[in-house]
Formats: structure tokens, sequence, C-alpha cells
DNA sequence: GTACGTTTAAAACGATTGTTTCACTTGGAG
DNA sequence: CTCCAAGTGAAACAATCGTTTTAAACGTAC
């Protein structure tokens, strides 16, 4: 039997998931952690706090992860800058393999990741958006020199192009039981590893592709 | 002054984008609205049915123009199949017209509507799912014979890397204010229509882009 | 043993939630 | 005028919310 502590925020984190911030309160999160209610703001002071411990403890290793393969693959290669593919892997792999280590999370903390995204609390979304910031700026300064082609603006849009494409892949791999209540034709789940090489290539060609020009379609 | 109900609609649908579902209520928009707290369940019956008529009220118009540019361009062109392009533009402007079109909800409603689709409630979720189901059964229909490159599964993650890369955009466009405030150097808003040229034709080059094999790099 | 951090049990705090009810007013149609 | 739907104002409903409090029990280290 795990501590209280840990209880607690592992019945928080599973709710949370499931039912939103504002849709779990303290008390379905002490009672499923079988756990006292006044437990809960003796060990972390309040729900607000409860949230952000949880998340600290969860993105941290990630982004470090990220920073660490781009790291390697800039200073490890020996010749020169790393191809884009190279940096879209160290982008993407991470969160993909914490989705399939339930030691850190996996499917159900990515679901939460994606609440966290698109909650209405503008103090949530400014502290998530903290815990991305180093990752951001280091990305788009190793992806500058692989995208010559591009203007400052289109290299700005096609990234955001790439965190939609990748935040809702993740997201469809974690809520699959979802979504085959909602659409037809819902193939076999891959294997996960196969999604990041299809995504990286569709976002490497998208990378590539030459500024357009609006006469090129009518 | 409008009448009662459409005070109460106007109001509900700004708070909602503001503030969620759950972190709005009744007495909220009814107070915003300057209305009697009864006017509310007197037309409407629950906070519930006057989320789904605000939803049926918006979202149909949206997915009936996107279904009649696809028709358009199938039956139009004379000449066989549309282009993988006007294929993804059919999906793609209706959205970010509408996005620029106060009087349709601008970017108030597509930020309440990437709020619904990341909603915890299922039922949301499924009821928007639902107002999608036919378009994106055309779309997928449209779309199989321009890729003829590609598995079945294959196709079925980038139409998913599509959603997801055209989602996120919409939701920057539409918060581009708070977007400010977290990342450095945000370049000046583009022209809207700019930015679907960017997309579509970042999609179109991914969907080209031939399967990739694991050799490839790694 | 005694002190201390941990945990429990139970009750209560004031505030807010969605919803209902009732008496009342308004305004236009027949 | 009468009738009826539309709308107001205010109060109340039971339920839930986050949080605080008080008292009592643990276990362990000194």
């Amino acid at each position: 039997m795990l501590g209280t502590r840990s209880r607690i925020l592992n019945a928080a984190e599973g709710l949370f998931a499931d039912r939103g911030f504002s849709g779990t309160s303290v008390r379905m999160i002490t009672s499923r952690a079988k756990v006292n209610l006044a437990a809960m703001h003796y060990h972390f002071g309040s729900k607000d706090q409860l949230i952000q411990e949880l998340f600290a403890l969860r993105l941290s290793p990630l982004n470090r992860q990220r920073l660490a393969l781009l790291d390697r693959c800039q200073t490890g290669a020996g010749a020169g800058e790393p191809s884009l593919e190279q940096i879209l892997e160290a982008f993407i792999r991470p969160p993909v393999q914490l989705i399939r280590d339930p030691e850190r999370g996996g499917m159900r903390f990515m679901r939460l990741l994606s609440r966290a995204f698109n909650s209405p609390d503008g103090a949530i979304r400014e502290m998530i958006y903290g815990q991305f910031a180093e990752v951001i700026e280091r990305f788009s300064g190793a992806l500058g020199p692989r995208l010559p082609h591009l203007s400052r603006e289109e290299a700005f849009w096609r990234f955001h192009f790439m965190v939609g494409a990748m935040s809702h892949t993740l997201h469809v791999i974690a809520d699959w039981k979802n979504l085959e209540n909602l659409f037809l034709d819902v193939p076999e789940p891959s294997q996960v590893d196969e999604v990041v090489d299809r995504l990286v290539s569709f976002l490497a060609a998208g990378f590539r592709t030459p500024i357009p020009s609006r006469e090129n379609y009518g």
C-alpha cells in the first residue's frame, strides 16, 4: 500500500483525466484514495496546489527527456546540424514513450494534459505553458537552420501545424476507447512507434514544401 | 434591443467561451443578458438544453457550407475528380470564414467549439461529434481516390494529422490575445486567408509524401 | 515515555449550484 | 374588454462545493 500522499496524487490524476478539474471534487479524490477529507489539505494546502504539484511531477521529466534527445543529436552526430527528421523525432518520441509507460501516467496523464491545455482557468494554462517554455525556445531555435526557405512567419505557422497534429494524435491514441464509439471504421490500434514514424514523415514533408502562392489553385 | 431568447443565447455563448460550461452558472448568463433567472428555464428548460440549442444553431450552417463546397468542386469541375488541394480547401475554408464573421459567432464561437471538443462531459462530446458525422464521412470518401498510394491505416492517421493541425490553428487564430502573453516573438496577425493557403499546402505535401519506412533514419 | 509528524473521524462554515414555484405585470390579438 | 403567452421579481429548494476546525488516535524516533 502506497503512502497517503501518493494515493491522493494517483486518485486525483485519474479523476481529473476523466472528469476535468472543476468536475472533480476534493471529496471524490479523498474517497477514491481511501483517505480522510482533511488529509488532502494537510498535504497540499488546497486543490489548486495539488494540481500544480501533479503537473510539475509529470512534466519536468518529459521535457528534460526532449531536451536531452535534442542535445544528443545536436552534439553527437559529429557532422554539422541534425536532420529535420531527427529534430522532429526528439520532439515527438518522448511524449509517445510517456504514453506507453503507466509509471509516468501513461494515457491517463496524456488525457489530463490535453485537458489542462484547454482549461478555462487561465492560471492553469499559464502554468502549463511555463513548463514548456524552454522546450519551445530550444526546438524553434534548432528548426530554424533546417528551414532556410521559410520566412519567420511561415515557420511560425508550420510550427503550430506540427504542434496541432502532434497533440491531436496523442489525444487520439490516449482516448482510443472513446473514439471507437464515435467514428466508423476505426482501424486496430497501431504500434505507437509506427504512428511516430508516420507523423514525422508527414510533418517533414510539410515543412519542406515551398511557400505557397495563391495562384496555384482556384 | 433583441428578444429575451436571443440575449440569453448571446450571453451564454460569450460566457461559455470564456469560462467553460461548468465554470459558467445560469445566474451569470441571465445577469449578463439582463434577464430574469426564471427566463432561462422558461425558454430552454435546462442548462444542458441551452447548450444543445446553441451548438445546433451554429454548427449546422458551417457543415452545410462545407458539404456545398465539396459538392461544387466534385460536380462542377466537369473533368473528373477534384484535386487534393480543392478538397482540403472545402474542408478548411468554411471554419476560417466563420471565424471572421461575428454574425455567426466569430472567434468567440470557435473558442467555444474547441472547448466543447475537449469537454469532460461525454454527452456534449457525443452531440458535437454527431454534428460532424456526415462531414467526416463525405470528406474521407472524397479523399480516398486522391490517395491511392496510402493504405487505409495510413490514410486514417493522416486524416487525423490534418484535423489536429486545422483545429489547433483555428484555436491559435481565435485565441491570439492569450497567445501573446505566453509566447515570445509572436508575429503580427496574418490575414486569415493566407493562413489557409499555408495550411493547405503544408497538408497537401504531407498527404502526398510516400509511406515512411523505419530504415530511413534513426 | 514522550514528543512529533501523520492520519482519522465528524461536524460545521459560508457560498454557490441548477431548478422550481408563486404571484405579479406587461403587451398585443381576437 | 378578455385571454394568453412572455417575462419579471423574489424567494426557496436540496445539493454540493472548498475549506476549516477540533479532538482523538496512530506510529516512530529520540
